[in-house]
RNA sequence: GGCGGAGUGGCCGAGUGGCUUAGGCAAGGGCCUGCAAAGCCCUGUACGCGGGUUCGAUUCCCGCCUCCGCCUCCA
């Protein structure tokens, strides 16, 4: 079994064969930096950052693009509310997004590019299209022309003759279901200078231009959430095909984040933002919450579920954590037949976790026994298998950064001498004294457990 | 109107024509422990409704109900 991928386009599961063998093309569409990140954003990014670790895992070499979306009608719109520039909004805006990626684990792209540095790309793309006869510049703005590719709508399913008919009046196109690649300059607004006069991108444009110019005329895969399906994924493959480049090979899509049946979204203003949601649960657990449902399933979000995420994720940090202090740090190894299985059956993330909660409980059990070389050999497999999930409980990313070598050297001092008199309370059975040092160190965040190789402490959270 | 997705045990959430019918969380019982904690073992007996196909359907087919998404702002 290799890896097979569900492709939007196809609506089927396909085995991933990459252009080049041991390589992958991925492109992203990121956010359009207007606002703050919410769970529905990050959970996008973590699905696609899980499936670029599994195919690093298994030995490719993954050149990965997510762009970002920094000019557009709303954050023109709500900079001028705010009265701020809006270079100013979209730039604070992406270090929200890339702080809230960055939180979350997601590995940082090959290569970030930004919309408006690349409008050179964007108009010779515009230039071949108007040559080939599938775009046409009215009014300023220019249009591709939908009735002139043969089999538009097909990622997507529409039908041309079903279209509703988009927006109407005022404007220079020749059919209302055409769309805008490049939208003229209104008075006060930025804009770029074209053949065509000044302007600024449309959305779909810059995709292709970007897509294209990293990855080359056909890449791997595309990947986005499910409602850019249509009309932003399809108008992009429309624009890259209608110019003679060859463009995704793979179309994926996630699922949905809902809160209260409804799709989070800005214009429903129902959203939860990440750093909100930051404030209630570390970031380890907010990943593991959106990692355990299939990626394109959707999540209807509740504070319960995620409490029950970050329980079930405690289970497993708790165990690693347990062999660590017992038997010494555990080295990354391998990974069980269930969880590549799982990876490779479309990212079966709900199984791939199923897998690693096998492990934890035989290594549990191990431990229990005393077996510390079957303990240390399943917490192997549990740091490799939760290390491509990007949720390894002893990675660099998740450790607590609330002190330092030397104040934790001080704080094992000074806590070993409060159980070195525990113990001798316990030798005497002065079982008051000996709880006592036990609450008292609860209270200060440090659990006490006692094992079979004596008790074993960890600060709360580490 | 067109296109698409979903309804699973107390909760989250996979999956499958029958076989051991994931996994986690919560609950109850047990083991372990001075007591805890953690862990381990056991228990619940689920697939929206009505038909059909089949030896057998939660899984396939038909109809129905409910919910959700997209149809040029959206991850």
């Amino acid at each position: 079994m290799s890896l097979h991928l569900y492709d939007s386009a196809t609506r089927s599961v396909r085995e991933f064969v990459p252009l080049r063998p041991r390589t992958a093309s991925i492109y992203v569409c990121g956010a359009t930096v207007q606002g703050v990140p919410h769970i529905g954003h990050v959970r996008s990014a973590l699905n696609y950052d899980v499936l670029r670790r599994w195919l690093m895992a298994t030995g490719h070499d993954v050149t990965f693009v997510r762009n970002v979306t920094d000019i557009d009608d709303k954050i023109l719109t709500k900079a001028t509310e705010a009265g701020r520039p809006w270079w100013e909004w979209a730039y604070t805006h992406e270090r929200a997004f890339e702080d809230a990626y960055t939180a979350l684990g997601c590995l940082p792209p090959s290569v970030l590019p930004r919309a408006t540095g690349h409008t050179p790309e964007m108009v010779a793309l515009m230039a071949r299209l108007i040559d080939r006869g599938h775009a046409y510049a009215a009014g300023g703005d220019v249009y591709f022309a939908v009735a002139t590719l043969e089999d538009y709508g097909c990622l997507s399913g529409q039908r041309l003759d079903e279209m509703s008919q988009g927006e109407s009046a005022a404007s220079g196109k020749r059919d209302p279901r055409d769309f805008t690649m490049w939208k003229g300059a209104k008075p006060g607004e930025p804009y770029w200078l074209t053949p065509w006069g000044p302007g600024r991108p449309g959305w779909h444009l810059e995709c292709s231009a970007m897509a294209t110019n990293y990855l080359g005329a056909e890449f791997d895969i595309h990947g986005g959430g499910l409602d850019l399906i249509f009309p932003h994924h399809e108008n992009e493959r429309a624009q890259s095909r209608a110019a003679g480049d060859e463009f995704a090979r793979y179309w994926l899509h996630n699922g949905w984040v809902t809160l209260s049946g409804e799709k989070m979204s800005k214009s429903l203003g129902n959203t939860l933002s990440i750093p909100a949601t930051l404030r209630r649960v570390r970031a380890v657990e907010l990943r593991y919450y959106l990692i355990s449902a299939h990626y394109r399933s959707a999540i209807e979000y509740s504070d319960g579920a995620l409490d029950e995420a970050v329980s079930a994720y405690q289970r497993i940090e708790s165990f690693v954590h347990r062999v660590r202090e017992r038997c010494g740090v555990p080295e990354s190894s391998v990974w069980s037949a269930e969880f590549v299985a799982a990876m490779d059956d479309d990212l079966g993330t709900p199984a791939a976790l199923a897998a690693i909660h096998a492990c934890v409980r035989e290594g549990n059990t191990a431990l229990d026994a005393g077996d510390h070389s079957a303990a240390v050999a399943a917490a192997g497999s549990v740091r490799a298998m939760t290390g491509v999930l990007g949720l390894d409980p002893l990675a660099d990313q998740w450790r607590s950064t609330s002190g330092s070598d030397a104040t934790s050297a001080a704080l094992a001092v000074l806590v070993d001498q409060l159980l070195t008199d525990r113990a001798e309370a316990r030798h005497r059975r002065d079982y008051a004294t000996a709880d006592a040092v036990r609450d008292h160190l609860l209270a200060a965040g440090i659990a006490v457990e006692d094992t079979p190789d004596g008790p074993v402490w960890t600060v709360k959270g580490s």
